[in-house]
DNA sequence: AGCACTGTTGGATA
DNA sequence: ATATCCAACAGTGC
């Protein structure tokens, strides 16, 4: 799930669930995904703090506390969030539970620990370390997005899911992007004219900004999309013809084949 | 049963 | 600078 979008909306319910209420107890599960010192440090500093507001860069999650330390969750491929309103609450790969005063409880789930817990005190000195690019949705015009692609060397997808040139993009909304721009993922970057990089700007932008609107649920999707058709036997919603999957950037990619010449 | 596959990244190697 | 392969992990499907 968590790519740019998915992580936006835990993002919303995090904000719509969980500020201003003191965390009573934080129960670390998985110690060994907390990235910063330890588990038990973790849990001591969340302690009697609360959530003042929430932000997103990338795949990132950064939940600012009242003493202006963050909670930084990363998703890995499995993560979400669940707030409960019973303190007994749980779920299957509960790794992180904060337990609230007001007996409410918010659940980081994340089956194949391949997410990332932190605190860290300097936002932007952790999205230096990271290594992160401006996030593509809040801090990069089209302008910024044609300049750190051009001069680029390999395939267009492996640019456009490199979080260290912009951040947000990964493996299925990569493939969205290029399948509804027509351009095939293998295609080198150098063969695109700036005319190319703009439609893809701006499809980028409004296949990111829909699927946030629809909950990032692949079945709330337009009919046009690939997303929700990525499985053997699916045909393209423009030309009909039979999707295929192929192997771009190490990744699993599904195309149109008639739509998306190389 | 065994193997390949899966929305993440990070490191080693070429 | 970029690509590929592997590892981390746990579950599902063939």
């Amino acid at each position: 799930m968590p790519e740019l979008p998915d992580v936006e909306v835990f993002r919303q319910y995090l904000e719509a669930t969980s500020l201003k209420q003191t965390i009573e107890k934080a129960e670390v599960r998985e110690p060994s995904m907390v990235k910063s010192s330890s588990g038990s440090e973790l849990s001591r500093s969340l302690k009697d703090r609360f959530f003042v507001s929430a932000v997103r860069q990338g795949k990132y999650l950064a939940a600012q506390l009242d003493n202006h330390s963050w909670l930084i969750l990363h998703f890995g491929m499995t993560g979400y969030l669940q707030y409960f309103k019973d303190q007994d609450a749980d779920t299957p790969h509960n790794r992180l539970k904060l337990l609230f005063k007001n007996r409410h409880c918010l659940i980081y789930d994340c089956r194949r620990k391949l997410g990332q817990i932190r605190l860290i005190k300097d936002l932007e000195a952790f999205w230096r370390s990271a290594d992160c690019g401006p996030d593509v949705l809040n801090n990069l015009d089209a302008q910024g997005f044609i300049q750190r692609l051009s001069g680029r060397r390999g395939q267009i997808k492996s640019a456009l899911m490199d979080q260290s040139l912009f951040c947000g993009i990964g493996n299925i909304y990569s493939d969205e992007i290029l399948f509804q721009t027509g351009i095939h993922p293998k295609t080198p970057v150098k063969k695109l004219d700036p005319q190319d990089m703009r439609r893809l700007y701006s499809r980028m932008i409004h296949v990111l900004e829909k699927a946030v609107q629809v909950q990032a649920d692949p079945k709330q999707m337009p009919d046009k999309w690939l997303i929700p058709r990525r499985e053997k036997g699916q045909t393209c919603p423009v030309c009909g013809a039979s999707l295929e999957r192929i192997r771009a950037s190490g990744r699993g990619s599904w195309i149109c084949p008639g739509c998306q010449k190389l």
